[in-house]
DNA sequence: CTTGCAAAAGTTGTCTGACAACCTGATAAT
DNA sequence: ATTATCAGGTTGTCAGACAACTTTTGCAAG
């Protein structure tokens, strides 16, 4: 096993880390046992209770097992990628990580309103038209609203050309709108008043960004984004 | 806080679990601190490691958050929600992915930057300046070097009070890292003229925050990245 | 009275050495 | 061959001692 020498951060967490590295790059596979734990502080130059907070950490993780007198084994490789259900019904009720989740939208949003008008091509501004158009057809009609509105912001995003934007943005937007969802999706879409103002905000980016206009697109959208989070305020 | 006797199970695991279950169920809430080690282990009957081990669990869980001499507090009392971000830790690492990892976080951090101007707290202050401090000793120091830097963007971060945008910035940070670490940490750290630039950068973004100036954070951290995008290119 | 700063007290971080509890494999006795 | 026993390694735990850090306290200068 390899250890890189410690920095000044403190020492359990650094051996934390490195171990579950190690782990998570595939250097410890499933099944491998770790030294033991005099063996480990002898090497990483510290004592052994320290490399027993580290190994405590990384059982909590579920990424090791220790058996009294029988070593340490690595249980796991990967780190656990599944959203579980529960806490998504918790999520939609949760007013403060609605809240946060805006504001993170927010930030993501308006640079990728403002790096779609530097980089969009035409085919980017065909789609995004066609997108406006339809939004203009589905006033009053909520799942439809629904539909196009994520469309015109996953379109946005691509328009980018920037995957990792993309996968990024696309984290947000799913809880983002199980959280909307079936609680106050209508008000958002079936209201006539309310769609209209928002197919005129959508509009306005959308002309930004075939003008290339940075700044305009960037503020449209922040603007878009307010709103919305007023909206549904009104409605937490 | 109630005890109830410890049972055959390993005396950390026990502890670990009876403060989760407190933690979980609201006796103790977010904000709250927990008793010294010292007087847990008291009241336990346990040696003072034992409950280090415990804590050192409950750290990795993400339920508390330890400082050195400043005691142990609840920072999440709800089983996490987390958000799925697709395998970006299995990404191949080539120069059009760092690219647009750049652009992520250009996006991401100047809000950031914004962000923790208007809603950070004094702890926060402290926090920002004692990682400049140790930033300023490690000019020359690849490995420190790296360490403050990294410090300096999740102390940031958190200085948000928005957990969404820490998951969201911390998984495009991983990748980052290992980005950075193959290609030339050393060019970035130990070189001296170009870590004292470093410094000064995160230097006049950590005065911004602390006068709480919205707009010249996001300018710094904005001219701050494009600056560590030049240096990356140069190595590519 | 307020402010600023230094000392004190309290807390976490770490090491050491010791012993108990437990697992494993080898050896000896049956 | 089967069983009993033992030796060595490993995890679990404790107590005490400092180091590093934070918060509080208390005193002195303004």
């Amino acid at each position: 096993m390899e250890v890189t020498p410690l920095t000044k951060r403190n020492h359990y967490e650094e051996i934390t880390e490195q171990l579950k590295r190690q782990i998570l790059e595939g250097k410890l596979k499933v099944g491998d046992k770790l030294p033991s734990t005099k063996a480990m502080s002898e090497r990483f130059g510290v004592g052994r209770s320290t490399t027993r907070e580290a190994l405590s950490a990384l059982k909590a993780m579920g990424l090791i097992e220790i058996r009294q007198g029988g070593g340490c084994t690595v249980i796991r490789s990967e780190p656990e990628a599944e959203i579980k259900l529960p806490e998504l019904e918790a999520l939609r009720l949760n007013r403060k990580t609605l809240l946060e989740l805006i504001e993170v939208r927010q930030s993501l949003e308006s640079s990728i309103a403002s790096l779609a008008a530097e980089k969009r091509t035409d085919e980017d501004v065909r789609a995004l038209k066609r997108i406006v158009k339809e939004m203009a057809l589905a006033v009053g009609d909520d799942l439809e609203g629904e539909r196009t509105d994520i469309e015109f912001h996953l379109a946005l995003v691509k328009a980018t050309h920037n995957s990792m934007l993309s996968k990024v943005l696309d984290s947000i937007m799913t809880p983002m709108e199980l959280a909307i969802r079936e609680v106050r999706r209508v008000e958002l879409y079936a209201n006539r008043t309310v769609a209209e103002r928002l197919l005129e905000e959508h509009s306005d980016i959308a002309a930004a960004v075939v003008s290339r206009n940075p700044e305009a697109a960037a503020e449209g959208m922040k603007r878009h984004l307010r709103n919305i989070e007023r909206i549904l305020l009104k409605y937490l």
